[in-house]
DNA sequence: GTGAAAGCGCTAACAA
DNA sequence: TTGTTAGCGCTTTCAC
């Protein structure tokens, strides 16, 4: 209704309230020690005048620093995924360390649950007050999360979901869209009567779930959209190129393929192939902005990659907690990333 | 060097600069009145110190607050693209007021020069710190630029460009590249022996340029590329409904086109002629995500369309004025924003 | 030329 | 249960 630009401070409404300004501060971070009454009568001139706190002011006077910590799995040589979140991870800590926030980041090897365990163990003895985790070990993580818990400590998940949990939010692709998207695009490339072949390349069981719903979302499209593209299905468990290859030279000697679908970021294992091999004639499409992807899709290899904003999904989830816990402003509870098409056109431009 | 994470302030450097508090911040500012052995020692400190000064301290602590202002068209009901950098420019105006920033948006029409001048004039005779411009009318803003230039007042071009000018950067589309993607997807979606329409709509003399730019993309790609594609041209300089529905008539009474690619925002209307004609098996594609197109992306009419993140446009040309005022950071000259492809799978998801 | 001191709006420790 | 007060690191004014 008024236009006044929330100019109010403490002082002025301690005035209003008829208290100190010390009362205002405790009731503004509902700390014990007000009379039922007297809160009542603070947060009313809070309400009447929408009091909004001058965060500089906060951040100079608080001391106390806020620990927030990211648990994700290292970027390795095989898979450079993980730099992306990473890279919006630090881009977040560096701002919020303005505001008296310390930033902490583990890292644990995606391939070896083994190496998550001691760190969620760590953090269990640990002083934090938020926490963002990669969860790709559910049963491993339990323990961590029933902290969490019990303590009230607010954490986020990133890149997939426990839809069960209690997390403040999620941060991460819509696979099954993903998968949706993805079927689109080969309708719009491809003609009826070209054949299909989609593959997953992982020896990792959680990652499996990831393809299976982006399979599920192609499926879908097709049977909605009544494509009669044949569709053949190539699942590879050893990711060493010399087992993709030779998976792919088999398939491909007995199948005449237009267009191939990789479901993940190993799709530059399988241009690779079509490069060496020089097999033509096909269009392959696939996932993420990753160097070895993109230099394939400069080479006009790779055709389309699909990509959910890595870089972003790492800094909205350290920024949705730095919000919670400095403004306690609750998080939209899902928050699916962007599809990104991404081809040798407009690759240049992309941000992460 | 040393990990030391700057924790040094004015009052440490004081000390050990043997002078006070005072003449820091004189140094800091460059401010007159400090003795030039003075100066030297104090720097000399500052140096060896990698003294960083606390922007929290420094916000709460200066009552003056800088003014930046904003100008750029008003978002019309005939075309409400430029909604999209305004709420850009609003958020972006939001975050920097606690850094005791003011935001001040002056609005013309874009269709109309004469509503520019004015404001322009009245710019001349005010105070501010730093300007977005939308550089629609080059003659016309030629007073209020050289106005700048003279006092130092940096400013910035949002959504076009003046390329011989002194601005400090620009934030949008790099039109041409944007035209070589159409026609990748183009390339893509259509066969050899189909033809295309290319439309523009538009009765400014100044777009023009920003639709030439993008049809000399799509030639360029068309032929680098050796697309056999016949391309037919439609220029529309009415932009009310029935002109357009009359001018498109015309042009499929005598050509059979596959794909029609309408190189602005007002690719909604040209949906409508299809729908409303049922014309059949003709993919569109446009650009802008405006609520009419995604509408007609909904309903499968329009099956692409191009968007350069508007709303990040005007949030980072804000942002990058904010940066340098408050830390002398130079911004990028040149920023091209992200050629998005929207379909009807992905703009769920997808972030202006 | 230089220093001292009073804030900026808030937090937190200490009194009352 | 409440009020008072001393800072947070910096800017700015005023006095020397």
């Amino acid at each position: 209704m008024k236009k006044d630009n929330s100019l109010v401070g403490i002082k002025e409404l301690a005035k209003l309230a008829n208290v100190s300004i010390g009362t205002i501060d405790r009731v503004l971070h509902d700390r014990p020690g007000v009379a039922a009454k007297t809160k009542e009568r603070v947060l009313a001139v809070l309400q009447e005048h929408d009091y909004q706190p001058n965060m500089i002011a906060r951040a100079l006077a608080s001391r106390k620093a806020r620990r927030i910590v990211v648990l994700i799995p290292s970027a390795s040589p095989e898979s450079a995924y993980w730099k992306a979140p990473l890279e919006g991870v630090r881009t977040a800590g560096s701002e919020i360390q303005r505001y008296s926030f310390t930033l902490d980041v583990l890292l644990f090897d995606q391939n070896d649950r083994h190496s998550f365990i001691p760190l969620a163990m760590q953090l269990l003895e640990e002083d934090f007050d938020a926490l963002v985790l990669a969860p790709m070990f559910h049963q491993e993580a339990q323990p961590l999360l029933q902290h969490c818990d019990e303590n009230k400590i607010p954490y986020v998940f990133i890149n997939s979901d426990i839809p069960g949990s209690d997390s403040a939010a999620y941060f991460g692709p819509d696979l099954f869209q993903s998968g949706c998207m993805s079927a689109q695009l080969i309708n719009y490339i491809s003609n009826p009567a070209d054949e299909i072949l989609l593959v997953h390349i992982s020896r990792e069981m959680e990652m499996q779930h990831h393809l299976l719903r982006k399979e599920e979302g192609l499926l879908q499209y097709m049977q909605d959209n009544g494509m009669k593209q044949k569709l053949h299905k190539l699942v590879i468990r050893d990711t060493t190129y010399s087992a993709i290859e030779q998976a792919l030279a088999e398939q491909l000697k007995n199948t005449t393929i237009q267009v191939l679908f990789v479901t993940n970021s190993r799709v530059a294992s399988v241009a690779r192939f079509i490069e060496e091999q020089q097999v033509a004639g096909i269009c392959l499409i696939g996932f993420d902005y990753l160097p070895d992807n993109i230099a394939y899709l400069e080479k006009g290899i790779i055709d389309f990659l699909l990509c959910h904003k890595p870089v972003a999904q790492g800094y909205k989830s350290v920024m949705s907690l730095f919000q919670l816990l400095e403004a306690q402003q609750e998080p939209q509870k899902i928050n699916y990333m962007p599809i990104d098409i991404i081809s040798k056109e407009n690759y240049r431009y992309y941000e992460n």
